[in-house]
RNA sequence: GGCGCAUUCGUCUAGGGGUUUAGGACACCUCCCUCUCAAGGAGGAGAUCACCGGUUCGAAUCCGGUAUGCGCUACCA
């Protein structure tokens, strides 16, 4: 099916994959995936010097991380440097590009020079029109020439933005940007217009970033004899105070929100909203739900900050959302790195099962799984005495509390939530105490903590003899 | 410097000439629920829609200018 959309993702190897690029997948693959089309990886390793080991695979990571499955590719610009060389030679002989001998220290110099007049840095052009004696004498120099393109000194060059409507630039304006590196690779603009081409893209979904160089990579289709395909740019991402998205804002890597316990779910539901809506009101949309609803006509066209509050909080209700056992077994490696030492591996599976339902409901991000159960787990609870004291209550009265609480606790039979309530709730009275009182000391005793998931359930799963052997603990702190 | 683009609550956004006293979400505050926390429920505060001018009976919505921001202006992508 010849018209069936193809979109592609083709970032660049020079780092760990960027929430940013993410993003820009994202959109790519909710575009293919809404029309049923096919998504295409194709890594953009043209620039060997920025090259970065392992790249390819953590971006190859996130994508599956995140369920954004690929139908081609990946594609390598590197294993396919002869098509570009034959792309470039094309040109050339066609007199839409030439040889450029100029080094890189003349055009230092040159843009030096233009800054310091206020003149619009460029290329000037020196090599356009050299004849063929010069470059064969160049040639005999053994300077190795770049290939770049002649761009038309007239006219203007305009497209439809899918996003942001018509565009039109002036030639004048664009320079003999390069085609071919002088170490035999491709640049962006080559390589970008060749294989989009070549694989058959019809809609190129990509950041803003590259809205000014759109019409470069038109006269490159022109000049090819391609079909140049929609164009789409997305809005950017930014941080904190409209910066540039960096380390300062947290992370910006997607394999650290992996390691920092965020979920797919979230994190796909969460990037879809940066720059995309659905209506007025829904936040929270299912993998599905994106990909049926998802439309250019709802991308927004002003670069979106990355709110981590956010984040957080739709993380949460992802994680309440999940099954029990899901959950568990999401959080458990989170559990087994970062529970203490100490704590005997590997995790009891049965006692593990009945706190989850516990932390699941506090949790907002698996990596907070670890300090919210922390408790549940360890011998020794360390807490201030001074905790142990409600409001309104002497040492005396904590004492005495405690005391008859344990005693009370030593007899009952059944120890669960329920039979603990119905024991507990009149003790308190018997006390003459307020039940936030009673149970806050309690709690204090059995968890260490002043916040803590219900007493009862909290009781019920670490069972009689921990409680009771906490409660004398905390006897003996006073 | 040149070219391009953008500008609605702190943030993400809805809005595409009158139905808007500009709606929702996060964060914040209050109250309710309640053994604490979390979750949930009900409220509150928060945007003269960057500014100026124009078009129009009527503009956040259309046009122009200004300001600010961002992007591009590399043998980086």
């Amino acid at each position: 099916m010849t018209n069936s959309v193809r979109t592609r993702f083709a970032p660049s190897p020079t780092g760990y994959p960027h929430v940013g690029n993410i993003r820009t997948a994202l959109f790519a693959w909710l575009f293919a995936r809404h029309y049923e089309g096919s998504f295409i990886v194709r890594i953009e390793d043209t620039d060997v010097t920025r090259k970065v080991k392992g790249a390819v695979e953590a971006i190859l990571d996130s994508l599956r991380w995140l369920g954004l499955d690929w139908d081609e590719g990946p594609y390598f610009q590197s294993e396919r440097l002869e098509i570009y060389h034959k792309a470039a030679k094309r040109l050339v002989s066609q007199g839409d590009a030439y040889y450029c001998y100029c080094s890189p220290q003349r055009l230092k110099e040159m843009r030096a020079e233009q800054v310091k007049h206020k003149q619009p840095p460029g290329y000037d052009r020196h090599c356009r029109d050299l004849s063929q004696e010069e470059r064969a004498q160049k040639e005999a120099e053994g300077v190795i020439p770049v290939v770049r393109f002649k761009t038309p000194l007239e006219g203007q060059t305009g497209f439809n933005d899918l996003i942001w409507g018509d565009v039109v630039f002036d030639n004048s304006t664009i320079d003999d940007f390069i085609l071919l590196k002088s170490d035999g690779y491709p640049t962006y603009h080559l390589a970008n217009v060749v294989d989009d081409h070549l694989m058959g893209i019809t809609h190129v979904l990509r950041a803003e970033e590259w809205l000014s160089s759109t019409p470069r990579h038109l006269l490159l289709y022109q000049a090819l004899g391609f079909k140049p395909p929609q164009f789409a740019h997305l809005p950017m991402l930014l941080g904190a105070g409209r910066a540039k998205l960096s380390k300062r804002h947290g992370a910006v890597s997607i394999t650290e929100y992996r390691e920092q316990g965020y979920l797919p779910e979230a994190m796909v539901n969460f990037l879809a909203l940066l720059g995309w809506s659905r209506d007025d009101r829904t936040e929270v949309l299912s993998r599905q739900e994106l990909i049926d609803n998802f439309s250019l006509e709802r991308v927004s066209r002003t670069a979106a900050i990355f709110n981590r509050d956010k984040l957080n909080w739709m993380n949460g209700v992802y994680i309440r959302s999940l099954a029990l056992e899901d959950f568990t077994q999401r959080a458990l490696p989170f559990l087994n790195k970062g529970l203490p030492l100490e704590v005997e591996r590997p995790l009891p599976m049965e006692y593990v099962r009945q706190i989850m339902p516990l932390i699941q409901e506090r949790a907002r991000t698996l990596a907070e799984v670890p300090e919210l159960a922390q408790f549940l787990f360890v011998d020794e609870l360390d807490y201030a005495p001074s905790l142990l004291i409600a409001k309104n209550m002497s040492q005396v009265s904590t004492v005495k509390a405690l005391e008859l609480a344990k005693q009370r606790l030593e007899q009952l039979e059944v120890f669960d939530a329920e039979s603990l309530e119905a024991m507990l709730r009149p003790l308190a009275v018997e006390l003459g105490l307020k039940t936030g009182q009673l149970f806050g000391t309690l709690r204090v005793a059995v968890t260490g903590q002043i916040a803590a998931p219900p007493l009862f359930q909290t009781m019920a799963v670490l069972g009689k003899e921990r409680c009771l052997r906490r409660i004398e603990v905390a006897l003996a702190k006073l």
